[in-house]
DNA sequence: AGCACGCCGACT
DNA sequence: GTCGGCGTGCTC
């Protein structure tokens, strides 16, 4: 008989019900490593499931007889013990299922990859030498983000060389630090755009062999590539977008998150866990500091800072270029320009573009992203859902923004009228309105559809998407940054954070004399962008969510499922001490999605409550919408301002 | 999920 | 009498 004949094993599932260890015998001669994916039988299905062996056991406290094991997938062992580890603790503390978090963390198999891989002969790599510290930067800073173990906000450098915003350049040489001393660093970035400038900067410092890049780009196949070269053992820099921050690397020195107010780092899977969340969790299994990176702070970053959790790097304003807003300029007239342009930023920007790229930040993207009957007025709303109607490029027909639908010929609900026309603008309308404002100049779009990570430091006027922004060679002379109204006009918890670092990042990507003009808006918000203040707004607002008892001064939870089943489940975690309800909507059908609100302390206690409910209700058979559960879901709470019963 | 077991209606 | 509807329950 083998060593350890009883393999536990967690089925790849993301039933709630299955979620949990069952015990299996490993056949003789079978080669089920810990880690490993096998194929089991479960139930009474006929066909096989994956699972991963967590643990070899000399037998199992089942009472019943254990089926075997069926076949071992692969004999690599994908799982590491602090990956599963720091898996199980995320679905504790998200109120979901740990199959769901590996689901996240681990790529499907590539045979052909593996087979590759396991044939390979790998030498040792070079060792890099300790860079020097970042110009500008304080040793006790510098020690202190090279030190594992250490939480700190890291407030990044303004201005690019080249084509390498300095704060992506700073970071490439921390993560070149730690790997000097052979500890290996996850990068996580927003997205695709980062990536490729921060692939760029650590590759002056750093060989390709040093690096794992996570792109989005990557075929399933490429990402279980990147996967198994992590689980070399040697120090690695991985780079990658939220899903690196699972990265199986060993002697995990740091994990950098960078800009994680972005919206791309909250998960829009189950069990939607946020990157700061895995990275802290992370750093609790292994002992890795954690970087919160960015040119702004995320309120949380703020909140974590405020209760002495993070510390901070100091923060040098020195370099930072200024911000004028037009509507607080004492002097000259603020007659529009052609191009919704204020004058004095009209005349900064023809001026600026004698000699460089000049940074149009817009807010919407398409071209026309709301529409209106011509007649009435009343908003273009889609006939089959209900949805707005907008138009996405000049000439295009109208189509529906929920489903998508076209409408080559539209009806007013209203009046009956048979036409439309914009309201408001997007970078379509805005990159044809300059065209003409500008003559000669030429005129580069940049947006989710029209993707650009750089653009020459020539005269050009560069339209772009808030988020899309590309790096102009050597900054932008000039930044003109519109539709700051707009912005701050909706109606979601997150604006404030947004805004500021929508306008910050682009402020960094100026050259170092260059002017940001904030073109239509004043107000406090302007005012301490202009002074380079947003840090102390964003105080203001944590303290005002903290008396508000809202996130991210408390969590909350968002439960979903049929009214009855949510009401009991309301009723019962309220009973705990700080619990309550901030209410609840309707969805489709007969469901409902309660938002239950609770201090931090009870909420590891409360996540339980929920999870087990969500099981138990799975297990019950009954039939109709499942319940569901969605911890920190901020998104649901705006969705409740909006449509709250 | 997926499958079997089980307990009531119309049917060769 | 029994074939088969799908409500109920469990998965090592």
């Amino acid at each position: 008989m083998a060593k350890r004949p009883v393999a536990r094993v967690l089925p790849e599932s993301r039933l709630p019900q299955l979620d949990r260890v069952f015990d299996y015998v490993v056949p003789d001669g079978m080669d089920a490593p810990v880690g490993c994916r096998v194929k089991v039988p479960i139930g009474r299905s006929a066909k096989l499931h994956t699972g991963f062996v967590l643990e070899r056991l000399e037998s199992s406290d089942f009472g019943g007889e254990l089926s075997p094991i069926d076949q071992v997938l692969s004999p690599v062992s994908v799982l590491t013990d602090e990956v599963l580890e720091s898996a199980k603790a995320l679905a504790k503390r998200q109120a979901g299922g740990v199959a769901d978090v590996l689901r996240l963390a681990i790529p499907p198999r590539a045979v052909r990859v593996e087979k590759k891989w396991l044939e390979a002969t790998r030498e040792a790599p070079i060792i890099p030498s300790p860079p020097a510290a970042p110009e500008a930067m304080s040793s006790a800073d510098w020690e202190r983000l090279s030190r594992p173990g250490e939480k700190t906000v890291w407030h990044l450098r303004h201005g690019v060389a080249g084509s390498t915003p300095h704060g992506y350049a700073d970071i490439a040489a921390l993560a070149t630090e730690h790997l000097a001393h052979e500890r290996s660093v996850i990068l996580v970035v927003p997205d695709w755009r980062d990536i490729s400038l921060m692939e760029q900067a650590l590759l002056s410092h750093l060989q390709e062999e040093h690096l794992v890049v996570f792109s989005s780009e990557l075929t399933p196949s490429e990402h279980y590539a990147r996967h198994l070269q992590c689980l070399e053992g040697r120090p690695v820099v991985v780079l990658g977008s939220r899903h690196a921050v699972y990265a199986p690397v060993s002697q995990l020195g740091a994990i950098v998150v960078v800009s994680d107010g972005d919206d791309a780092h909250r998960e829009p899977l189950a069990p939607y866990p946020h990157t700061r969340d895995v990275a802290l969790i992370r750093a609790e299994q292994t002992g890795c500091s954690v970087v919160l990176a960015g040119w702004t702070p995320s309120i949380e970053a703020v909140r974590f800072i405020e209760m002495g959790y993070f510390g901070e790097t100091r923060v040098s304003m020195s370099s930072r270029p200024r911000v004028f807003p037009t509507r607080l300029a004492l002097h000259g007239s603020d007659d529009p320009a052609p191009g919704r342009l204020p004058s004095a930023a009209f005349a900064a920007a023809k001026e600026a573009l004698r000699t460089g790229p000049v940074l149009v930040q817009v807010f919407r993207a398409g071209f026309a992203p709301g529409l209106v009957c011509t007649d009435c007025g009343a908003r273009a709303r889609c006939s089959e859902c209900g949805g707005p109607l907008a138009q996405s490029d000049a000439g295009s027909p109208a189509s529906c923004a929920w489903c998508q639908h076209l409408h080559a010929r539209f009806h007013c609900a209203e009046c009956r009228g048979g036409a439309v026309r914009p309201s408001g603008q997007g970078v379509g309308r805005t990159v044809t309105e300059l065209g003409k404002a500008f003559p000669g100049v030429p005129v580069v779009r940049a947006d989710g559809e029209h993707r650009l990570a750089t653009v020459p430091g020539k005269p050009a006027l560069v339209v772009a998407t808030r988020g899309a922004e590309p790096v102009a060679d050597g900054g932008y002379h000039a930044a003109l940054l519109l539709d700051g109204a707009a912005m701050l006009q909706r109606s979601s918890l997150d604006v404030l954070e947004e805004t500021l670092s929508g306008w910050e990042w682009a402020v960094s990507l100026l050259k170092h004399d260059a002017v940001a003009y904030l073109t239509d808006i004043d107000g406090p918000v302007a005012t301490a962008c202009a002074a380079g203040t947003g840090v102390s707004l964003l105080s203001d607002e944590l303290r005002e969510r903290t008396s508000l008892r809202l996130p991210p001064a408390v969590r909350i939870a968002a439960i979903e499922g049929p009214a009855a089943v949510v009401e009991e489940l309301v009723r019962d975690v309220s009973t705990h001490d700080g619990v309550d309800s901030l209410g609840r909507s309707r969805l489709e059908g007969t469901a409902v999605r309660e938002i239950v609100r609770m201090p931090y302390r009870i909420a590891p206690e409360v996540a339980e409550l929920l999870r087990a409910a969500v099981v138990r209700d799975a297990l019950s058979g009954r039939r109709g919408a499942r319940l569901r559960v969605r911890m920190d879901d901020t998104r649901a709470l705006d969705q409740l301002a909006d449509g709250a019963l």
